[in-house]
DNA sequence: CTTACCATGTAAGGCGTTACATGATTCA
DNA sequence: TGAATCATGTAACGCCTTACATGGTAAG
């Protein structure tokens, strides 16, 4: 025990609550789980393998669909794994920012680079705070029906708000760049 | 090129501005650069070696201390490389969130499990919060003898901001968790 | 004298990505 | 009919951590 996988335990998470193949577990790896956790399909299909083979997934083919889709379902034991998993105390978070990386090292090549890679991160959260944002409306309006997706909601409300700060950290980086470069 | 490995990178980033051991290397990953980047002695060690073999360090025993201390200090090849590097877009910043992971789950064993998951978040940030608020002062102190620490104050900044977005995230996800379960 | 810290390193193995390989279906 | 998307998988390889192995020194 203790040596549960995580790309099993993500997988036994979305399976908790619907059948999926390993391309729909990818998209919502790429959509919902984007902004704090990823796999790909290298990872993601040797594991629904493994699943299967241990008895915590089960394997069926989609009679109704014409490709050859694969469906995959959780098992009595896999719910089993993944509760007990699910209150273990959290291991490790990480956070592995290159641009903070080149940043510290600035002083190498002097402001204006510093200030196009705060730039360019600066683009990247810009772009996808709007996802987040959508995604949060979305999950308050159908909060009533279904209560279930608060734990989602509570994600996303993490996503916003440490976008926000990254953004406004960002200004404040290039304001006071710019100021000691003048 | 563009194969530069980030262990490289960090190395000579860290050499680029003063000579280093390896264990003072790790020590400065252990602290200044610890939240947003780490490294292991096993991947320390091994990169060390190679960029010696490289051209891109030199390595040379300490002669006034009794232990057997190995320095490392960068070449002018070394800084070259360290300077392309640092020019070149960022290729990944990386997030792996365990807590929000299992938080996203958390319907499958309620609101008690989620709560602790969050409070022991908080827990860790909050205890590392005060050494990034220090860390601020002091360079704050110091940055009119020597503004080489700016690049240094910034990325501190970004945690400082950052830690404190979380804490407060964990203190409105609490409510809203116990308010649900009311 | 013993604990904590300084100091260097290797070997095994885990985890995961990238690139490749293949082909069906849908939609414009 | 061509592009985008759906759909599944493997092989090679890279990067890194963990655990192990070893020993010196400083401070109480």
């Amino acid at each position: 025990m203790a040596n549960e996988k995580k790309i099993d335990c993500v997988i036994l998470g979305l399976l908790s609550h619907e059948e999926l193949t390993g391309y729909e577990i990818k998209k919502r790896m790429d959509t919902s789980l984007k902004y704090f956790w990823n796999a790909s399909y290298g990872s993601i299909y040797p594991a629904l393998n493994d699943l299967v083979n241990r008895g915590l997934a089960t394997r069926r083919e989609d009679g109704k669909s014409k490709r050859n889709k694969l469906i995959y379902s959780i098992t009595d034991e896999g719910r089993h794994y993944l509760k007990k998993w699910l209150i273990l105390p959290v291991e490790k978070d990480e956070f592995r920012c290159e641009t903070l990386l080149k940043l510290f090292f600035g002083n190498e090549q002097g402001a204006e680079h510093a200030i196009s890679h705060i730039e360019a991160f600066e683009r990247k959260i810009a772009k996808e705070l709007p996802y987040l944002l959508r995604a949060e409306e979305t999950l308050n309006a159908c909060l009533e029906e279904d209560t279930s997706h608060i734990y989602y909601l509570l994600t996303v409300e993490f996503g916003i708000k440490t976008y926000q700060t990254y953004l406004e950290w960002c200004k404040e980086a290039k304001e006071f760049l710019k100021e000691q470069r003048a």
